[in-house]
DNA sequence: GGGTGGCACTCTCCGTCCGAGAGTGCTAAC
DNA sequence: GTTAGCACTCTCGGACGGAGAGTGCCACCC
C-alpha cells in the first residue's frame, strides 16, 4: 500500500472515528476498531506525520487526534464519498413538501425542520426573494377616515402590506380610483422604474406612489434577511456545548437575526453545495463552526438559501447529499407554485 | 414594632435581597445591610417562623434563605408596592412605538424587544386576532396558467394570501370576474357566515369560495399561536441557569411554539395584569418559572397578549408595572392603527 | 417573655492530592 | 519500514480537609 495512500485512509478513519464520538481518537482505537495490518506504532508514526501537516492536532501531549480545519477540507475535497440520499428518503421528504405547497411560510418551515431532522444540525432557510420586485397590483382598503391599507402584490407572489396614514380624510370610492390609476400607471415596474416615472399624479396619489417605492426598496434591500431557523437544540446537545458559555455563544450567532451576515450568502456561487469549515469563515464568531449551504430557485428569478450549521464536526457527505436535495426541491417546488407564466431565460431548467 | 409587622418586613427584604443577588440570604446579611435595630439571633427567629408558615426555605440546613412561591406570592399580593414607570421612560418608549406604528410586524417585534430589555427577562407578545374574522376584499391575481394568487383582506387590517391550483386554466379578466362576485356575496361576512351563504357560485367560484372560508377558519382557530419571543438570553444569563442541563429545559420551554399552552392566555382577564408563580403555573414545566401578563386591546375587536417570563425571582414591581404600561399603550396604538371605523357590533351580517 | 450573645454543629465550596487510565514519542530490535 | 517496549505526560474523578457562612438552640438579661 502506498504510505501516502495509507496516511489519508488513516485521516479518513480518525474523522469517522471523531465525528461519531467526539472524543479524541488514539493510535489503539482506530487499529482494532477497523482491524488495519499495522500495529499502532506504525499509525502513531503516520498521525505525527499528519499532525506535521496540519491536518490534526493534539489536544494536550497525552490526548488522542482531533482532526483541525485543514483535515476536514482535504476530508471534504478528497477523501469522502458523497453517497446519494436513498430513494425512500427522498420520496418521503417530496411528500411532505408536496402537502404543504400552498403556505410559503409553512413552506419554508417545513423546509428548515425536514433539513435540521436530517442533519442532526440546525437548519437556515432564507426565503425566497427575487432580484428586483415589480409590482404587479395594488390595492387599497379603506380603515379609517384618514388611514388605509395598502396591499401590494409583486411578481411572483409576493405580497406586502402597510397602513397608510393620510393628511386628510379618503373615502373607499376615492380609494378605489387611486389604486386603479396606479395600477394602470406602475403595473409591471420595478421601485426604480417608479422613480423615474413621468405619469401624472394627484398630491394624494403621490403620497401613495412613494409609499410603494419605499416598500418595494426595502423589499429588495431586505434580501436574505428573512431567514426561518430551526434545530437549535440539535446542536445544543452535542457534547461540545455541553457548557453553558458555549451555549450561550452559540445562541449568540444564531438568535440575532442578522444570521446573514455570519452565513456567505452573498458569495455562494450560483449553483453547487458550498462548505465552509471553521476559520474559514471570515467572521471570528463562526471559527469554531461549520456552514453547509447553497442556493435554491434560479439566480435570475427567485431565489433563496438553504444552510446547516453545526460545529465542524459533522458528517459532512450526509450533509452535503442532503443539502443538494434540499435545494433542487425546493427550487422545484419555486417553479410549480410561484413562478410567473414567463420562464426564465435559462435552457437548463428541468422539465417538471 | 408589631411582631408579624415585623415579620413582613424581614420576608420583604429577603424577597429584596435575594431577587439582587440570587444567592441565599443569611440572617446577619440583612441585618447589617439595612441595619435593624435587633440582632441576627432575633431574625433567626422570625425566619424560623417564616419558614414555618411556607414564605421561606432552606436549600440545606446552613445556607440562608430563599423565597418559596408562597413568599412571592404574599409580597406581589400584599407588600410590594408597584410604582409607576417614570415619565421619561413612559415618554421614550412611546416614541419608539410611533416611530415604528406602520408595520405591524416591526411594531410587535418592538413591542417583544422594548419589553425584554425594560424587564430583563425574556417577552412574549402574540400578534393582535379578532375574536371572529370578518372579510372584507378579495383580490385574485393570476401567477400561472392554472394557479393564482388569492389575497384576503379581513376587518381590522389583517391581510391573508395562498396561492391556489385550479383544475383548468383561468386568465386574469375571469380571475377579476370572480372576485368581483365574491366580493359582493361575502363582503363583511364570517367564516360561518359564508358556509351557510346560499348565493350561486360557478363551480369555480365555489373552489375559491372554500378555500376562503378554509383561511378564516385557520385564521379564528390560530388566536395566541402566533407570537414574539425576545430575550432569551437575558434569561439564560441569570445565575439560575448557569448548568447546561437547565438551560436546555428553558429553551425547551420557550423553542417550542406551543407557547400558548404554556402561558395561560385563555385564562386572563379581560384587563389587569396576572401574575403566576412557579408551581401555581399547572404546567410541570413551568414550575421554575414566573409569567407575568395582560391582555391588550378590546376583548370585543382586536386583541392580544403580551407576557414577561423569567425565573420565580424576578422583579415584580417594576416587571408588573412595565406589562401594565405596555399593554395600556399597545392598545392604543391598535385603536389608532388598525381599528375599523365602526366598532364591530354583534347582530350586523348583512343579508345576500 | 421577647431579645440577645455565645457556641456547637452542619453543610458547601474549593483547592490539593493521588491513582488509574489513556495515549504519545522515542528507542532499539526485527 | 515496522514493531515491541517503555518512560513520560496529561486528564479525570474521587478523597480529603480546611475555611467560611449560616443555623439552631441554650442560657441569660432586661
Amino acid at each position: 500500500m502506498d504510505s501516502s495512500e495509507r496516511r489519508a485512509r488513516i485521516l479518513s478513519l480518525i474523522i469517522s472515528e471523531y465525528v461519531d464520538s467526539a472524543v479524541p481518537v488514539g493510535s489503539e482505537a482506530i487499529r482494532s476498531r477497523y482491524n488495519l495490518s499495522v500495529s499502532s506504532a506504525t499509525i502513531r508514526n503516520e498521525m505525527a506525520r499528519l499532525e506535521e501537516d496540519g491536518f490534526i492536532t493534539h489536544p494536550h501531549t497525552s490526548a488522542g487526534r482531533v482532526p483541525s480545519d485543514k483535515g476536514y477540507r482535504y476530508y471534504v475535497e478528497a477523501l469522502m464519498q458523497e453517497r446519494d440520499l436513498p430513494w425512500e428518503v427522498k420520496q418521503t421528504i417530496r411528500h411532505q413538501f408536496h402537502q404543504a405547497g400552498r403556505d410559503e411560510e409553512e413552506w419554508i418551515h417545513l423546509a428548515a425542520a425536514v433539513l435540521a431532522r436530517a442533519v442532526e444540525n440546525a437548519a437556515v432557510v432564507t426565503v425566497p426573494q427575487s432580484p428586483e420586485s415589480r409590482l404587479k397590483r395594488i390595492e387599497l382598503v379603506s380603515i379609517q377616515d384618514t388611514s388605509a391599507l395598502m396591499v401590494l402584490v409583486m411578481q411572483q407572489a409576493r405580497v406586502k402590506q402597510q397602513v397608510l396614514i393620510f393628511p386628510e380624510p379618503v373615502d373607499q370610492e376615492q380609494l378605489t380610483a387611486m389604486s386603479n390609476h396606479l395600477n394602470q400607471a406602475f403595473a409591471g415596474l420595478s421601485a426604480a422604474d417608479i422613480r423615474r416615472s413621468q405619469v401624472q399624479l394627484t398630491q394624494l396619489e403621490w403620497h401613495v406612489a412613494n409609499a410603494i417605492r419605499e416598500m418595494m426598496e426595502s423589499a429588495d434591500r431586505g434580501t436574505y434577511d428573512d431567514a426561518y431557523l430551526d434545530g437549535v437544540r440539535n446542536v445544543l446537545q452535542k457534547p461540545e456545548f455541553a457548557s453553558a458559555d458555549k451555549m450561550l455563544n452559540l445562541l449568540d450567532v444564531l438568535e440575532q437575526r442578522n444570521l446573514s451576515r455570519l452565513l456567505p450568502f452573498r458569495e455562494m456561487p450560483e449553483d453547487g453545495v458550498t462548505v465552509m469549515i471553521g476559520a474559514e469563515n471570515e467572521q471570528d464568531q463562526m471559527h469554531d463552526y461549520s456552514v453547509v449551504l447553497s442556493r435554491y430557485g434560479n439566480p435570475d428569478g427567485m431565489s433563496g438559501a438553504i444552510a446547516v450549521l453545526g460545529p465542524t464536526r459533522m458528517r459532512y457527505p450526509q450533509t452535503i447529499s442532503t443539502v443538494r436535495f434540499l435545494s433542487q426541491l425546493m427550487g422545484e417546488m419555486l417553479r410549480t407554485y410561484y413562478e410567473d407564466d414567463a420562464p426564465p431565460p435559462r435552457d437548463d431548467a428541468p422539465a417538471t
